[in-house]
DNA sequence: CGGGGTCTTGAAGAGACTCAAAGAAAGTGG
DNA sequence: CCACTTTCTTTGAGTCTCTTCAAGACCCCG
């Protein structure tokens, strides 16, 4: 089973990793030496996933917190109406299973899409955990006001400029993992995910990705992405220059 | 020029308040007594507000936080296409001009609807709170995962719906401060806001309100909003029974 | 070689937009 | 208090984007 998912999930091997640091991921940034043992203690020891795996389901009552190591997360709703809502995926150093209600059952599934490699916390320690770690509870606010900022930056728009937006979100967010060249970067999600993610249907998703690829900005194939032109993708996507030239989010 | 005033926004006078108690709002229900008064003594003194006055306008490098007292505040941002894209709207308790780069100049204009009072925090002191009062910062953690999943909620959806959603919200939450009949509920928006706001034009919102009104679901007319049929709007917005019935935002 | 999932393409239809113009309500000034 | 101006709302006609339904192609994997 792992070596068949190897030719597949060649950037996402399983690796022994029982000693990744936290401070290595985004959310504890900034946080001092001594906190960052203090949340060293608290986590369990990391674990692995395979793909296609549920941390949680919605609906679930307990449950645990998460820091994200290695591989794609994808979290996601399930409206009445059956259909998929994706909220986002997560990727290394992102926190997951954070809801504004931390008494409720949650209100949104998680999946893996790749290996993964998650370390947990107790559900039950988190308000403690942020109530004794301001420092650490101020970057999970700062987080949660980015994940806000960049729904609001994903609406109102027309299939291609969103499609070129979630693209675009890609490329920023895996530049800084991968340090090598980017001209193909391996997204492991299908257009109905992008469908499901931008609200959309497949069948849409799949002429603006053709007509995309026809005006040269952009192809995806096999789950690789490679961005033929990277000025017309952030024209497309709405880049605002003039606020903050490094942050995805400053886009409108 | 106030008394003129008073016949439009009769829901809003300008009362003389200098000593409104932090903890009736918010962002900061559950924070224990001694933080409050270290807020208390953070904060300037409560000052009024003009309607169609902006607080700080996107660009602003400097400026300050505030804590929303009375009246409506509404958050924008300006895109390059000239369009503007209202956020969301700040009532009484909410918290205003928090974004995920503190150190950028800010992101989105605010402007009051109503006359409004408000207090406000030095911008640079922000941080100084935040990591000093960690049940404060908790909230405002769990604040911004709220509108994170409120503007996940309010995407992937027909006009219609997304209409619906908006005034169910706003229902929900006057709710909250009236206590008395709800027939009519004062709006201080136009056709034109609701358009900005859920990325549709002014011409479908029209169109839309009208089958609404046909339909006997609401009526929204000189800024009063009549709900005709609150099982019909609850069907319409998509509300999700199962998961915490006093809470809007457990809506998909 | 066969089968399920994914991608591609066509044709028809519904929802939302644009342009345009008129009517109603609110704000302004004399 | 009335007449004027401005803003907001309403309605129609035509167009475009996106959806729906359907069928076939491709491709990975057993």
């Amino acid at each position: 089973m792992l070596a068949r998912l190897k030719s597949r999930y060649v950037h996402y091997p399983m690796p022994d990793c029982n000693h990744c640091a936290i401070r290595d991921y985004s959310p504890c940034s900034g946080v001092p030496e001594a906190l960052l043992n203090r949340l060293q203690r608290l986590r369990n020891k990391p674990t692995t996933l395979q793909p296609k795996t549920h941390l949680y389901r919605q609906g679930d009552v307990q449950g645990q917190f998460y820091l994200l190591y290695n591989g794609w997360v994808m979290l996601y709703k399930t409206l009445r109406t059956g259909k998929r809502h994706i909220l986002r995926y997560a990727l290394p150093g992102d926190f997951i299973s954070l809801q504004s209600d931390l008494n409720s059952p949650m209100n949104h599934s998680a999946q893996s899409l790749t290996p993964s490699i998650l370390c947990s916390f107790p559900r039950r320690s988190i308000i403690e955990i942020m109530e004794n770690m301001p420092q650490f509870t101020t970057q999970l606010a700062l987080l949660s006001a980015r994940y806000y900022e960049y729904q609001t930056s994903i609406s109102h728009r027309s299939a291609q400029e969103s499609i070129a937006f979630l693209f675009l979100d890609f490329y920023e967010r895996i530049k800084l993992y991968e340090q090598g060249s980017i001209e193909n970067i391996f997204l492991p999600i299908t257009q109905e995910d992008i469908a499901d993610t931008l609200g959309l249907t497949p069948v849409h998703v799949n002429r603006t990705l053709r007509l995309l690829a026809k005006q040269g900005v952009l192809e995806f194939q096999h789950q690789q992405l490679k961005v033929s032109d990277l000025s017309a993708l952030y024209e497309l996507a709405g880049y605002e220059p003039y606020q903050n030239p490094s942050s995805l989010l400053s886009i409108i």
